[in-house]
Order: structure tokens, then sequence, then C-alpha cells
DNA sequence: AGGAGCGATGATATCGATATCAATCGTCGC
DNA sequence: GCGACGATTGATATCGATATCATCGCTCCT
């Protein structure tokens, strides 16, 4: 009997209340410019006692609802969850109508963004690998849907993106070894096939290179960015002669197979080893030691990507619009598993 | 130049197109049952011909939109991504706007039920083991918001509930080892906080019971269904002076500590040693050898109990509705982490 | 003084759908 | 053969916001 019923402030509840127009309180909270003090003030002050909050639903219709694909290819990459946190959060807030479409589920890339593309979707988010594809980016300009690429290491100036600067990335990681007293530091590299991978490891050398530290041959081996390719290459690691005191993983995964490898083979991790990571995934902070690792703002940077392609999808011929790329953030974090070498 | 614009088929197209009223197409894609044979035709064949496809926005201003609440415990879940996806698919289906409050952003859960409260959810998801928080379900009876309770193992009759059988789950497990051969099989318990943990207990002893094999106190240890409890967990048992042959842990992240374990005790698995989880999270997949679990379909099921929030949320004083309580589907998933016992 | 220019506001149409109520057409019972 | 009732359909209002255009009151310029 308690029936409490959504009593919904609305817009022109606030107008009443504040005894504007309509217009006037959806100017206010869309912060257009010209509007007197008094009224903005009048209208805020309403807003405040009535509890008024904006129907996201209600505004989409009439701003043109934006549906908007994102295409991922790794159902179990371990980012997908931040990844889709901030997606959808975004979505919400602008009322955009979000296309999820795992393109591990279509015989190749390309036929999913056509399923996609057919849905009558406006833009389309795309992780890597798949931003780094051009017959995916030409199939989609044929259609006029505009693309926004994810996370990928080598943006295209033609194409909107969101990204991070994975060389700085890795030259972070690598100054914070080498502040730590490492002077044999081992890098694991990721999947060729991603751009990521490359600018990771240049990253790496640079850094190496600036401080006047060798990186013999052997201490570079090839990984795919899987916890499977981190084993063996930890092992190679691990087995050799002049072991390295730090090992740097291009990605968390591998980063936490080296854990294992190292637990197994009785190496204390961080004091006879360091092991960093890259991406702060969730394994990170599952693993124990904990993963050093480099966070990178995957949800806001997923936020920012949907509210881009949203954009996109909502401009009209409007051909010059600027292609906008947003550098997001990087922080270390440092936790358990990076230490000064032993001896 | 290619100013592609959506065109955007409305149901006022579809209506013309077919020479009906928008009603009849609105009610044809609504399955109304009293439309005659001959205009449900005509109207699917425009539908089709014009590639029409409903404005889920615009339906969900008219349908009045929920506000529908979730709230989330673990920011590292494995199951989180999954989770989201299933439950923004869901939404945008439904149109219903998602809120998703990470509980551990507050001092207390309860402070971030009263958060969802106050901005106006009409009805809220509660993962374990907020589900079984006595205090929280009052909070929201106060408030007069539908709880929808997630993945709980004890859904309590009066509350609508989306959940799986976690002793049904334990037990298919367990026959699994045994019909592998496996006669000592030990077990690790899930965080004596989380109602799961002690069915999947129940599960396993009564299938051990059933088939007459004995579970010794040595063979049964706690984990907090952390990786870390798990590492300990494992080290206990492959100390043991009689190993068991399988180890059972009730969750794939503790099972993931106890393959780091073996690997580094020079154990292989799964020919020395079976490993089984439960949940099928990522980490299951990840690892190598890839993990033996119980695969809930979370996506589904988080889908369902959106879809259910959203009903409790749009109901208005109308108390006798049916608390609805479905039970998901378990599937044994076997990879390469068990196999029959050696010798 | 006349009006151009601009800041500030409101009236009204609209977005794409559903809810509600009324209208139409049989046909069935008596 | 008449009224009632049920199946089927359409007209119109509505949801909560924004877009567009009109309006109003100033100031400032010539």
């Amino acid at each position: 009997m308690s029936g409490k019923r959504r009593p919904s402030v609305t817009l022109h509840d606030v107008a009443r209340h504040a005894g504007v127009s309509s217009m006037t309180v959806s100017r206010v909270i869309n912060d257009y410019a010209f509007i007197s003090d008094a009224a903005r003030a009048k209208v805020l002050k309403s807003i405040e006692e009535l509890g008024y909050r904006p129907n996201a639903v209600a505004r989409a219709t009439r701003t043109g609802v934006a549906q908007v694909g994102v295409l991922y290819s790794n159902p179990n990459s371990s980012n997908l969850s931040a990844f889709l946190m901030g997606a959808f959060r975004k979505a919400g807030e602008i009322g955009c109508q979000l296309l999820i479409e795992p393109s591990a589920a279509h015989p190749t890339p390309a036929r999913a963004v056509v399923k996609l593309i057919e849905a009558g979707v406006g833009a389309v988010v795309l992780p890597p690998p798949l931003c780094d594809d051009a017959k995916i980016l030409k199939l989609l300009a044929a259609a006029g849907v505009g693309p926004v690429s994810f996370a990928t290491a080598k943006p295209s100036p033609d194409v909107t993106s969101v990204a991070i600067d994975d060389f700085e990335g890795a030259a972070m990681m690598t100054r914070h070894l080498i502040a730590l007293g490492h002077v044999d530091i081992a890098f694991i590299q990721g999947d060729p096939s991603h751009s990521t991978a490359s600018r990771r490891e240049e990253g790496f050398r640079a850094t190496m290179a600036e401080a006047g530290l060798a990186v013999p041959d052997a201490h570079v081996v090839q990984g795919l960015y899987t916890y499977r390719s981190g084993l063996t290459a930890a092992s190679q690691l691990l087995g050799l002669r002049r072991r390295p005191s730090a090992i740097f993983a291009s990605n968390d995964d591998m980063a936490a197979a080296v854990s294992a490898v190292a637990h197994g083979m009785g190496i204390a991790v961080p004091t006879e080893l360091s092991i960093a990571g890259f991406d702060d995934t969730p394994v990170a902070s599952t693993i124990w030691p904990q993963l050093t690792t480099i966070h990178q703002p995957i949800a806001d940077m997923a936020a920012t990507a949907v509210e881009l392609a949203a954009g996109l999808a909502r401009r009209d011929a409007d051909e010059d619009q600027a292609r906008k790329h947003v550098l997001a953030e990087l922080t270390l974090v440092v936790r358990q598993s990076t230490a000064a070498p032993a001896g």
C-alpha cells in the first residue's frame, strides 16, 4: 500500500514553480549563454527545491538519438568491463543507444562491421586491433559511418580517436625500474599485430638508452599479450645464465604469467625479481603480489569515445568537423611486485 | 560530401507505406492480440521492405522510463563485464536507464543504496553479498523501491530474484571428477559471508556422500574467494602427506591460485593433479592449462534481472504482483585442467 | 525620431512512439 | 430485425524534453 509513485519532477514543474517558461529552464540546464542572472537564479533555486533531474531519454528523442556501434574483438579482454562501464554511463547520459557487437561472433571482423551498418548505427567505436584495419575503415567510409578509434597506438590523423601514449607509458615504467636501481631489465613484447606493442617496446628501449643501460638481445623476448605466451617467455628469461633482476611485460596477463613461473621456480617476488605489467587490468590486483603496472583510465576513455561517436553520428552533411584526438592520462601504479634489486 | 543522413524509418513511414494507421503498426510490433491477419501481413511486409527498426528511446518516453539502479560490490569482480553486457543490452532494448553505483565508493553499502534511492530509481538489482543484507532490503522497502536479488544462493521468497543453483553446480562438478576416477577430492571453501559458499560446499559433500566417498577434514580448507586465499589453501592441501588427486575450488580465482602453486611445486596439471573451478570467469580461459569450471550465463541472467527490475519500477501501487524467481541453467565446461588420476 | 541590433524570453511545433477513447462492422441471441 | 457485445481500427492527446521562430524592450547610431 505504500505505493510510492515516481512523482518525476519535470521541466514544466520547475518552470511553473519558478514562474518562467519551460524554455528558460531548458536553457538554464543546457548552459545557454543569454539568460539573465535573475532568471537563472530563480530556476536553479527551483531545480534545487524540487529535486529536479532531467530525463535523458526524453531529451534524446528531440536531439536525435544517435545509435552508436561498439565493436570488440576479445570477449575476455580484461579491460572490457571498465570499457563497458564508461561507454554505457555516457550513453545513458546523452541518451544514445549502444549496439555492442563481438567481432568474434562473425567469420571476419568486416562482417561484424556490416552488421552494425545495417542496423543503422551512425558511428562506430573500434578498439584495437580493429581500428588499425584499413579495410574496415574503408567499409565505414563507404557507408558514411564515422569511426572512432580507441586506444590505438598510432591514430590516423583522419580518424577521430581516443588513445593513450603507449610510448610514454612504457617509458614511465622503465624509469620506475631504473630508479629502483635495476640495471638488467628484460622486456616481453606484445602481439605484433597490435600497434600498441611496438610503441611500448620503443618506449622501453628509448628510456633504457637514455639511461645508458644496455638491452641485450636475449633480454627481449616475443609475447602475444596472452597468459600462455607469457609463461613461455618467462621460462625463457628466467632460465638465462645471467638472469634479469626485473621483467617488464607489455601487459598484465603476461606479467601474471611471469609471476606464476617465478613462483614455480622458487624465485621470490619482488625481492629476487621485480615484475611490471601494463594496463592495470583486474588481474593486476587479483594476483599476489599485486602488480606494479600502468593504469589507463579506460572507463573515462570509453565515455569520451562514445561522446565523440555520438557527435559524429548526429552531424549532418557538416563535413569540415574537426577530427578530434584525445589523449588520456596514464598513471604509474606502484604495488607489491617491484622493489629494489637484491644485493 | 557523402553526407549520409540517417533517414530513420519511423513507425509513421511504415503506416503510410502499408496504408494503415500508426496505431495498427504499433500494435503489430507489440504483438497485440486483436489484429486481422491481413493487416498484420501488410504491416510486416512494409516493415521488412523499409527496414524499419523501432526507436527504443522514443518508446521509453511514453511507456515511462524506468530508472533502475545496479549496485555492485567488487569492481574487480571478473564477472562484471559479462554482467554489464547483459544488463545494458536489455536496458537498451527496453529503454530504461541504468544507474550503476559501486558500493565500494561509499563508507557503507547502505549509503550507496540511499544514493540510488535519492537519484530516483524505481528498482535496484543487488548482486551478492548485498542481496542477503536485511538492512538494505529494509531500506529499499521503506522507500518503495523494488529489489531484485541477483545470484544469491538462498533467494528470499519475498524478493524477486535471478539465481543459479549453487548446490547443483557443485554437484555437477563433483560428479565430473568422480566420473574421471578421482577418489581423493579436496575442496576449497568460499567466503563464508557469501551465501553461495555454503551451498557449493553442501553440493560437493552431498555428491561425495552419495558416491560413498569419504571427505576427510583435512581435505576441506577455508578460502575467501580471493586469489591470495587460494594460494594459502593450495599450499596447505598440496603439502599434505596424502595429497588429493583433484582439488575443487569454489571459484575460479582460487582455482587459478591452485594452478600457480602446483606449477611452483612442479606438479603437472592435469596429469598429477586435476583442478576445478566455478563461475567461468575470464581468468578460467586465460590461464594455462585452461580451467574446467561451471559456467553461469551471467549476461543472460543480468538481462533478466534488469527486465524484472524495470517491471517492478513501472508497476504502480499494484502490490499483489507475483514475485518472480528465475533459475538460470548451469553448464559444466570441461577444459584442460581435469583428467583421470595418474596410475 | 526611426530603426537596426541584440539580449532575453516565451509560444508553439516537433521527436517517435504509446495510451485512451471513440468509431465501425459484424454477428449472435432472442 | 434490434440491441449488445466483441473484434478491429483510427484520431487524438500525451510523454518530457528541444528547435525554431516570434516577440519585447533596450541601447545606440545616424
